[in-house]
RNA sequence: GCCCCCAUCGUCCAACGGUUAGGACACCACUCUUUCAAGGUGGAGAUAGGAGUUCGAUUCUCCUUGGGGGCACCA
């Protein structure tokens, strides 16, 4: 039999990092076993319910890269089918007419509330001739349908907590079908669920307690169980729930940060699972083939986002320069039209240019850890003129007239150069830092700033080869300009 | 109040009932040197507490403590 998982979010906020680890372990498993994973909208609450919101939930999904199989299905859509299905409970004799308005419940509720009772409800309606509730149904006193909960323990084997079970008594009836004829949640999911022959329910830890309801209705209807698994939440660095206080909670906010879809689902797939070696950082088949739903751990676990962004870098640096290059044009384009003007008028050859840009992609990659650092890293290659980073010129031009004397002196060296390459430009440099009998560290620093504007980059020799000649001194004639106004201000 | 779930370094994960309790992130040194947000080497750092079972418990059982989830005519 094929393997058939969902996940089965509502719209009623965005798709969040814990949302999206569940339809991650859902959609590694249904790869690992070559099954089927379905998407499920669970849209029954109208007001808190919106298109946006699913748009929002679809297009976090694709970003992530889950792709979904079948659906995506909406719940609001079987109504009727799990209004049958209520019905059917009844004529089975497995609910009961419940006649208790929401006021008398609610005052029963607190009352028991008051003498440290418990909460649930007490199944009088349950305990009525059926004549009797029959005809209060015909004089039209309004009822909901509720689930009469066999008198046994209820309990099941799940995939990660293994076998779980609710004592006998801990489980309240409960409303299936409201007085107003709309299905309730728990029956909406098992009806929905067998509907769609989902073979393996896999989802939050938070739903353990409904799971013997749920069970209490497959039995009832006759309805084969599926396989139960239930995943650990994520928790914020606190060790709470996590909210919106601990960072971003949507997972598009992470692409807009500059995070690679692998890098968020490898770093997902490693909250609450692990393949058992030391395995850490997965490509997407490696991550597939080693999934097993035995090995997600029971207990929660705590978002760490400096380990996502050391992740992260892995990815980048193992991405192909061809994938980042999309990335990277992207960005710098966004930032271009964020500033009102077109991104040749700041990077005039960066279009042109591809096979340099891919060099320097490679050249590049190994260090930042997002998008936005790795243009950081990029953008100097290409761009019209830079700024310079005040930590940086704090710590490497601190002495503007002698970071001045020291770059001019490299100006007329590398113009002497006649090949341009990484070793004739090691070469001048490292000479001309030991005619100056200076370190050539006290070369090196003041040029990379120059260059890059900014303290980090690749080894130097590179950088000035990939930067070329006309580009290389063109920078350093700006940096002159800055450090003569600086030393004239000094 | 009741029910359920969980418990190894700060964090994420390892450890057939027998290991000097291992790896990764972060941290701290050192190193390469030419920068670090990259590489290399090293360091510090944990079995929540208490009983029990056992020749031997991180591992099995129970209790305590702590944390989480749930107890709707919400999903």
């Amino acid at each position: 039999m094929t393997v058939r998982v969902r996940f089965a979010p509502s719209p009623t906020g965005f798709l969040h990092v814990g949302g999206a680890r569940t339809a991650l372990f859902n959609w590694l498993y249904a790869r690992h076993e070559e099954g089927v994973f379905l998407l499920r909208i669970e849209d029954t609450d109208r007001a808190r319910s919106s298109p946006e919101l699913t748009q929002a939930i679809l297009e976090g999904l694709d970003w992530l890269g889950m792709s979904v199989d079948e659906g995506p299905v909406f719940q609001a859509d079987g109504v009727e089918r799990h209004r049958r299905h209520a019905l059917e409970l009844l004529d089975r004799g497995a609910a009961y007419r419940c006649f208790c308005s929401t006021e008398e419940l609610k005052a029963r509720r607190e009352e028991a509330q008051r003498v440290g009772s418990g909460f649930g409800y007490d199944g009088r309606c349950g305990r009525l001739a059926a004549e009797d509730a029959l005809r209060r149904a015909e004089d039209g006193e309004p009822f909901a349908l509720r689930v009469r909960i066999p008198q046994e323990d209820i309990g099941w084997d799940d995939l990660v907590h293994g076998p779980t079970s609710f004592p006998v008594g801990s489980v309240d009836d409960f409303v299936v079908l409201r007085s107003d004829g709309t299905p309730v949640y728990n029956l909406a999911v098992v009806s929905d669920d067998v509907e769609a022959r989902i073979t393996h329910v896999i989802r939050g830890d938070d739903h353990i307690s409904n799971t013997p309801k749920q069970i209490v209705i497959y039995r009832a209807l006759g309805f084969e169980l599926p396989t139960f698994g239930h995943v650990p939440l994520i928790l914020g660095s606190d060790g709470k729930r996590l909210s919106k206080r601990h960072g971003a909670m949507s997972v598009l906010a992470y692409r807009e940060e500059g995070y690679l879809p692998s890098g968020m689902r490898n770093f997902l797939a490693l909250l609450g699972w692990s393949p058992g070696d030391d395995r850490e950082v997965f490509d997407d088949p490696d991550l597939i083939e080693a999934f097993r739903i035995e090995r997600v751990l029971k207990k929660s676990a705590v978002f760490d986002l400096e380990k996502l962004a050391w992740l992260n870098g892995q990815h980048i640096a193992a991405a192909s320069a061809a994938d980042l290059r999309v990335l990277v044009l992207d960005s710098l384009q966004a930032t271009a039209a964020s500033e009102g003007h077109a991104l040749a008028d700041s990077h005039p050859t960066i279009a042109s240019e591809s096979e340099r840009l891919l060099a320097v992609i490679d050249l590049v990659k190994t260090r930042p850890r997002t998008i936005p650092l790795l243009v950081a890293q990029v953008s100097p290659f290409f761009a019209h003129e830079v700024d310079y980073e005040q930590a940086a010129v704090d710590r490497f031009w601190k002495d503007a007239s002698d970071a001045a004397q020291i770059l001019r002196a490299v100006l007329v060296d590398l113009n002497g150069l006649g090949d341009w390459d990484e070793a004739s430009i090691e070469s001048v440099i490292r000479g001309l830092a030991a005619r100056m009998e200076i370190g050539a560290g006290r070369v090196i620093n003041p040029l990379r700033l120059a260059l890059m504007g900014q303290g980090v980059s690749p080894g130097i020799f590179e950088v000035v080869e990939l930067m070329e000649r006309d580009r290389v001194a063109a920078r350093i004639d700006s940096a002159l300009g800055f450090l003569d106004a600086k030393a004239s201000v000094e």
